[in-house]
Order: structure tokens, then sequence, then C-alpha cells
DNA sequence: CCGTGGGGTGTAAGCGCTTACAGGGTTGCC
DNA sequence: GGCAACCCTGTAAGCGCTTACACCCCACGG
């Protein structure tokens, strides 16, 4: 036989079809509905798929198809274990539903969040993730004039927020975190917070604090609210600053499980007996959570749920074209562990 | 005016040619190679740009460039804080290049990371980032023959693999460390590894401790070599395992921090004093090495830096069309802390 | 036996961009 | 003053795929 010498580089479509008679529409209903195609010739054509090792293009698809088949996930760090699971699982499912995942990260910055979701719909993101609500006019705008279907995680808004979301009620479950720990008898309260400049999360959670600490009728000196930046060594500085005061808080609530392990190692530097002498919590049940010593009280979230489920309903709502579908609100609760104590004295 | 009613979705270049008055040929040479056009015109161009919004589709530039300002990364898993930093900070530096991360995770399984590779190359990936050097030939044949820069993180092989490669020599960072066990006066050594098939890291770790115990004429039967998955659940229970043996080691070596805060957590549950019975050591120095109580001896690696300069590399690799590249071998350090002492006794 | 319908396949027109090549206007130098 | 050289811009041909539409053929019913 001639040897027809393979061209260089991949093959493509019209090699395939060449190899199989038929024409490249033949074989791109091959690909992508088979079920159009005459079981014989299909499996021909299969055939010489597989004999030229063929892939498509996918620029090429995507240019003409209009879709990449791929979504676009902006998280604030993936440095941060808080996140690092729930995207995890989130990979894991789109790449089930054979879509691959694009991502940046924001730093927690508004400014740069911004740009990253202009570059990742410029590169033809089918659809996007975003975490937590608080975003400027402007990019609402640009989203939805842009057609993107976007889904928001980390967060449950029940006010019906502009965008569809799947997570939690961050205020609702802090403050009932914050009950526990008034039940415990604390009635002088420090809070390390994330910074909440632009962070509906954290501001949520502080919101949540201060409800509970309303309904107990603690006095408005009794609550002590201190911000942060994210980390071990910021969040055992803020705490410091907390114990520092003239009359410490007998227990202080971290607004994640990061901070609350930096506080818990400065209360060790101190000298103080957790929780005899000052009782700490946190938020998201990381790992570390229970490896340290005492183990920390905080909330449990399902990570690993939030991310599989988002994939799913950000792949149904790129199917469908919706740019919205049913948020969904995810059951957390709070886990009582070693750092929880009754108030002193 | 006459009011040229906008188009329905974003504009394209077609669009900012017409409203400036010049060709799709000289919009798109303005904004990718600007000195090739007069400056005026570049800024009647450029003003058109900004007023339409208009953002190019990089499908179709993609596809007419053969270049997609991608690159792929495949890493075991994203939970896993020993990649978490290295390739937080891989991506900021490619977002500084202006190139996107597509991501992927092989769950520490050959036959997955394989698919994964294949898929982010038919995505058009410019260039791949992998972990390790174990590969099938299969796969290093794909990815010769469709000319995909690709580079090897988190491990340096002094004798010439393959691929390049930004890492360090494993081998010798644990053999390093073992020497410094056995300086401490330890003669019978545990290793709770991770798994080794498919994972030249793990491998070469192990093989250090080996080396190292052959020159200090360690017995053979002094030296206990255990595997296990990557966990905290894992590390503990492969270090009962080790602690039960009749001839219990004093010095128990983990391969990488995560395991050895297991073991260290087991060694608190079965009452056994640290470093006073037994030694502990890991690999990595994540975060929480420094967290434990007492703070974990490991090993220093570079995590930021290695992400940050992969990605120069691979940015380099991809620009000047070149497969290859020089490795660079990146200094490690032993970190000494609490749960390293003296063999008892 | 012919008209109809429908399923399978082919033809060809894009998708939005890059870039080789050509063309025209300047400039500089002889 | 004329010619070469150069710089800037435009023309148009793809990049590899999808898909609307046209076409053909066969089974079926009247």
């Amino acid at each position: 036989m001639t040897a027809e010498r393979p061209k260089p580089g991949p093959s493509k479509l019209e090699d395939v079809a060449r190899l199989a008679g038929v024409s490249t529409a033949t074989v791109s209903r091959c690909l992508n509905a088979p079920d159009r195609v005459l079981p014989a010739t299909r499996t021909r054509v299969m055939e010489a798929v597989a004999q030229l090792g063929y892939a498509p293009n996918s620029s090429a698809r995507a240019l003409a198809a209009r879709q990449t088949f791929t979504i676009g996930a902006i998280i604030p760090t993936m440095e941060n274990a808080i996140f690092a699971r729930g995207i995890q699982a989130f990979q894991e499912q789109l790449g089930e539903r054979s879509y691959t995942l694009l991502i940046a990260s924001s730093s927690y910055r508004e400014g740069l969040e911004e740009a990253q979701i202009r570059t990742l719909a410029a590169r033809g993101s089918d659809g996007l993730l975003l975490i937590g609500h608080h975003r400027q006019d402007r990019v609402r705008t640009f989203l939805r004039d842009r057609h993107i279907p976007t889904l928001v995680a980390w967060a449950y808004d029940p006010g019906g927020a502009e965008l569809p979301s799947i997570g939690f009620d961050n205020a609702r479950a802090m403050a009932t975190l914050a009950r526990e720990v008034l039940a415990h008898g604390h009635r002088r309260l420090g809070v390390v917070s994330a910074e909440t400049a632009g962070n509906d999360r954290a501001r949520d959670r502080v919101a949540g604090i201060r409800r509970a600490a309303a309904e107990a009728r603690l006095a408005v000196d009794d609550l002590t609210v201190v911000e942060t930046q994210y980390g071990f060594e910021t969040g055992a500085a803020a705490f410091r600053r907390l114990m520092d005061r003239p009359r410490p808080p007998t227990a202080v609530m971290c607004g994640n499980d990061v901070l609350a392990v930096g506080a818990l190692r400065a209360a060790g530097q101190m000298g103080l007996a957790i929780p005899g002498e000052v009782s700490i919590t946190g938020f998201d049940d990381i790992e570390l959570a229970t490896l340290v010593d005492p183990p920390l009280t905080t909330i449990h979230v399902p990570h690993r749920e939030m991310g599989r489920r988002a994939a799913d309903m950000l792949v149904g709502m790129v199917a469908d074209k919706r740019l919205s579908t049913d948020s969904i609100e995810l059951g957390v609760e709070v886990v009582l562990r070693g750092t929880l104590g009754p108030a002193p004295g």
C-alpha cells in the first residue's frame, strides 16, 4: 500500500474523515451526537479516530460551538485550607462532567478579583464560581451582560441576592455558636474577625455574634471585636491585643479556624489555661482543628459536599443556558470540643 | 449622529476596526505588537477598544495563533498543604506573565494523571507542570510528540531525567536529616513513608534514609519501613504499627509533615513522651509543623520560590519553543525543633 | 407503481482572530 | 530630481471545528 506518510503535528478532523471515507461533518457528529449516525459508520469513524490518536482541538471547537467546556473559579487563595477541600471536590466533579477548571486567586483583594473575573470571562469560561456575595455593581452588570452563569459559594443569602448561591448562613451559624458560648456563662466576649471590608462572610459572622449578644442583653462594652488579616500570626497578635485590655474577655470567638489556632498558640505562650482561663472558638472545622491541643470547638462546614454540588449546579446552569438556579442552603453544625468551657469564677 | 445601535453580544475585532476607521489587522497589531503601529493610530484604536469594552475572544485567538496562553498543572491533590503554597505562587506568577492556570488533580493515581495530561494537552495548554519524575514511557512519548514544554516540580533529578525539573534532591535531603537523627544516638529507626508505587519522591526519601543508615553501619533489622497512604489518620496508624513491634524504634522518620503530625498525635495518645521516649521527624515544613507541640523537626522546602520560578521557567520554555531547559536545584535545610532529641537510655 | 417522508450524509459557510504578503507614501541619498 | 529603502497599513487566506441546509436514498402507504 502507498505509504501515505503521516502529516506532521496532531491529526485533525479532516484526517479522520479521509481515513474513514466520510465527510468532516459525519466525524464531528460521531463525536458530539453519536446517535445521529449509523452504527456502521460510527464504528468505522471511531476506528479511524483510535488509529490516528485523534483528539479534537479545543480552541477550534470552542470557537465554532461557542462553548469551551471550561469553568472558571476565583478564590481568595489556594493556600488556605478553608477553600482547598471544597475546590478539590469541585474540580473532581467538574472532571466527571467533562469540564475543566480554570483557576485564579484574588488574594482577598476586590480589585484583583474583578480583574480575574474579566480575564476568565475573556477566556471564554462557560460558567464562573465566586466566593461570597460582596461585589461591585459594575461586576454584576458585566456578568449579566455577558450572560455568564455564575454561582456564589461559601455563602448563602436568604435575602435573595442577585446571584444564586450554595453555602450556609454565616450569621445564623455564628449566632448559634455564640449562644452556646453564652450558655457556658461567658459574659465578656472577644471576637477576632477576618477583615470585613469586601468580605461579607466575615461581616455576617460578626453580625451573628452581635445578634446573639444582644439577645443575651450583653453590654456593648462586653463585646470587643478586632479585625485582622488571615493567618496564624495575625490571629495570635489579635488575641494578645484582646487579652491585654483592662477587662479581658473570658471567651474569644474567632472568624475562622486559622485565626483560632493562632489565638490558641498565643494563649499557650501567655501561659493561659484553655479553657480554664479563657475559651476559644473557630469556624470551618478544618483538619487542623482536631490536631491542636485542646481540640478546637468550631462550626463544621460540609466543604466537599459544597464543592461537589456547586459543580453540578453550575454545569446545569451552563447546559440549560440559565443565569440562575435555586440557591442551596447547606447545614452546618456546632462541634463542641475542648477549647470551650464554662466561664471562669 | 446616526445611532449605530450596538450589536448584541460582546464586540469583536471588526467592531473596533470600524469604529477606529482602520483594518482588523491594524487593531490586532495594536494589541499584540503596539510598536509596529503609528502612535496616532494606536491611540485611536485604543480609544475604540476602551469605548466598546472590547476583549479579544481567546478561542479565536488561540486558534489563529496556535497559542492559548494557558498552562496546565496536574497535582496529586489540592487538599494537601504540601502543594497548596507552591501552586498558589505558581498561579500568581503565571498571572503576572498573562498566562492562566488550568488545573487538574490525579489523586495520586498514575492512570488518572495520564488521562489528565491528555485532557490538558487537548485543551491546548502551552505548557504543563507535573509533580515528580515517575511516569510511563507512553506518556513521555506523547508529550514529546506533541511538542508540549513540560516541567517537573517538587523533584530534582541529578541523573538527567528526560524532563527538566525544579526542586530538590529528595534522597540527599532525607539522608542529611537521617544523619542528624543518627548523630543523636538513635540506632533503631522506623520510617513511615508515603506509598512509593508511582511516587519517586517517596521512594527517594526512603532511599536517602537507607543510604545514611548504611553509612552508619546500622543493622538491616534496625531499620523498619512501613508505607501508608497520605493522611493524619494513616500516619497515626502506621506509627502505632511501628511501636507495637518487639523492639520498637527510638526514632520515627516520616515521609512528610502530615504523616509526622499523625504520628505525633498517636504518640500522645499512647502516652509516649516526645522526644523523651521517641523522636519524630517530618519533611516539607508546612505551617502545621510549628503549630504542634512539640514543634516538628523537619526539612524546610522553599515552596513559594519553587512555584514562582517554575512559572518563569515554563513561560520561558513556551516563549522560546524549547522543550527543555536547565533544571534547577533548590536548597532545602534541616530544621531542628522539639520532636528530635537524644536516643533514650 | 409513484409520491411522500424521514433518516443519514455531504457541502459549505462561518466562528473571531492572526499574519503573510502586497501596496502606497515618505524619507534619504546620490 | 529620481530611485531605493523603509515603514505603516490593508487585503485576504487560513486556523480546525460545528452546523444549517441541501441532497439522496429507501421504506412505506395509497
